[in-house]
DNA sequence: AATGAATGAGGGTTCATTCAT
DNA sequence: TATGAATGAACCCTCATTCAT
């Protein structure tokens, strides 16, 4: 029912004028305001406010409300399985991939995506798409207690409950839109870099091989 | 459950037993309701039915919705202050006072508040009362950056961006009631130990001497 | 269900401390509150806290709001009709008879009444209690049309709409209670007077007769 | 009885014909209705059937249901402000100014506005809108006594309490709408009429020169 | 591609009324 | 007599969603 990309109809190179509402953008103002509003004090008014346009030109391009927090789910979830991906990747340090994960992951919220949205509460996706989002975020998880129990098996951390530890970084993720703050004086990369530092550093057995948090 | 007079005159219809609801009960149920559908989607009705009672009986010993997100808060933020508070007395190690913050908020949180609200989107309550929580807030956040300071001068804590660090520490907090079960293998106090010694750890110049994480 | 009055038992004169509420002060409380906000603007928890009581107190003396509201109107009609038939028992000279009834009705519903209830929405009783209302309100009507048409006959009024004209009068007198101050600098008798001069010569073929509105 | 095309082509389903509301047509049928039940015993549902659309369709036009009330109140104090105006540049005739009065004000309110709503209570408009009506109306009952005080001045009116005859005129005009029958046997210019010359006459010094009431 | 207009469902809040004490 | 506590019905208002244009 949406698609387009179809590459010779609606061609004609930049004929068109593109519209100036693009499912891409649309996303990302919906998760700007999803995070600091909330998934359901969010009107769809207010994204089409956000957005210049029509809250009745929203349905163009999207199926409903719910349609685009589990889009915005996803883009999230999409990141994040790719930084780990990458990181996996690049590096066979456990301490080194925890590094590239925190980096893209807090670069690819802050700067591309304008903070994805993180809190999914109980009861605000149809059932069906809850199960497909928890899977995923259960599969995300899963993957970074791998880094961490790995790093613990090799001696490069120190032993502990890889679930806790999982949880407390996440929880640290989680919390960075909400007071992120684009025109602030932390850059994305600094952020990115003091975490990782941080959160290495809380996990290595010797951590005095790492770099400070601040040198 | 209920029942008082073993069952001789009274029993048939007579179960009533005089309603257990207090504001106490109200802001507790209130809270695990709110964590876990989120304080836009959760109905007066859910938190009424959580309590066996009708909607508006809870117009009785409440003025509003807003004013059960705001005792919430409250409630939330006098423990977590009372936590640094009780820390800073009991010790004057930072790493010490550290442990103790986590393990008192972590409790509070998980066992007598049933999870307290931490979410305060914008806009949920209105600017005189946003502002009240706000700042209280700041103020928490301030004795938090006040102890890792201190660690920093005392060169027991690395240099690092305080701000930042205190961020990280507040995001895993904050997420404790969104994936804790209280019904769950890991007693608050586990956790709050693992969160204690993950975080420390962090902080830590000389590492090696702090307890490991699981011993 | 509330008969007192039986003078035995409860008698002892001065015994029982007479309750601070009565029916008389409930009725005339609520008149006055009725006025000011309007029937259905008013809560019962109004009318109880003028009274300074529970609203369920309110209960023991009253059958419920609409008898309260039944009970206004009847004082008020009562209380009309009873001037006009002291003023036709007075004399039989029908612009004296006008004076009469502008005088005892204004002064009793200003001084006795505190402003008795005129307004009588379209479904704010019960179709029963609402006709009855009408009934009288219509009979009273009559009367009033009576006196002015017998001016007419006798040729001391001037040939008029006397239907009319009694709307035009019963406007005035009703629009009172909604601007009547009593601890304004107009005495109710000051306004009786000036409201009886006024409609009088406004129907008199001889006004020159009929006393100046302010000497 | 809304059918407008004969019946042949558009007839069947057809008949839907576009929704003919507008904000004026609401502000008509709201002051009709809050003549007969009051405004608070008037649901927005009663308006919304009164105009043949759902109750939510009304928000598209109007901010509130106070909104409502308080376009009804501004309504009738511009048609009773132009009235005065009108009547002050026609004549300097203080007994022909009032008659120009009535008449216009009756008719714009019977026959234009279905009823202007008259009554205001306390509490009904919020402090803000409220002061603003208020404001209006001592302006209009201003510019009322001045008429009557120049008639005064010179002769043509008896000497009298200038308030006192504008209240009972007004009370006088503001009951009519709780009357006042469109389809009864009284045409608004009759009643114009009588209302006219039955007041002047009850302030003129020499009324036999005054027009008979009915000849 | 976009909008104005309309709707149904639901949520917060108030209130008359009841009842056990 | 009087009250604290509770309830059901109703009302105002919002909002996701639709549809003709």
């Amino acid at each position: 029912m949406a698609g387009r990309l179809g590459g010779v109809a609606g061609a004609g190179k930049r004929a068109k004028a593109r519209p100036n509402v693009t499912r891409e953008r649309i996303l990302a103002e919906s998760a700007r305001v999803f995070n600091r509003r909330g998934y359901d004090a969010t009107t769809l008014d207010d994204i089409a406010r956000a957005l210049g346009v029509t809250k009745a030109a929203l349905y163009y391009y999207v199926e409903n409300k719910e349609d685009v927090l589990y889009q915005c789910h996803t883009k999230a979830l999409d990141l994040a399985t790719d930084a780990v991906q990458t990181a996996l990747a690049q590096t066979p340090a456990p301490d080194e991939q925890l590094r590239i994960v925190f980096r893209r992951y807090i670069e690819g919220m802050t700067d591309q995506l304008a903070g994805a949205v993180v809190l999914l509460y109980e009861g605000a996706l149809s059932p069906a798409l809850n199960r497909r989002i928890l899977d995923r975020r259960d599969a995300y998880e899963r993957m970074l207690r791998g880094i961490v129990e790995d790093g613990i098996a090799r001696g490069i951390f120190v032993p502990c409950d890889s679930k806790l530890v999982v949880f407390a970084i996440l929880g640290a993720l989680n919390w960075i839109p909400r007071w992120y703050d684009a025109a602030g004086p932390r850059a994305a990369t600094d952020i990115a870099t003091s975490f990782a530092e941080f959160f290495v550093r809380g996990l290595s057995t010797n951590p005095s091989s790492t770099t400070l948090l601040r040198p």
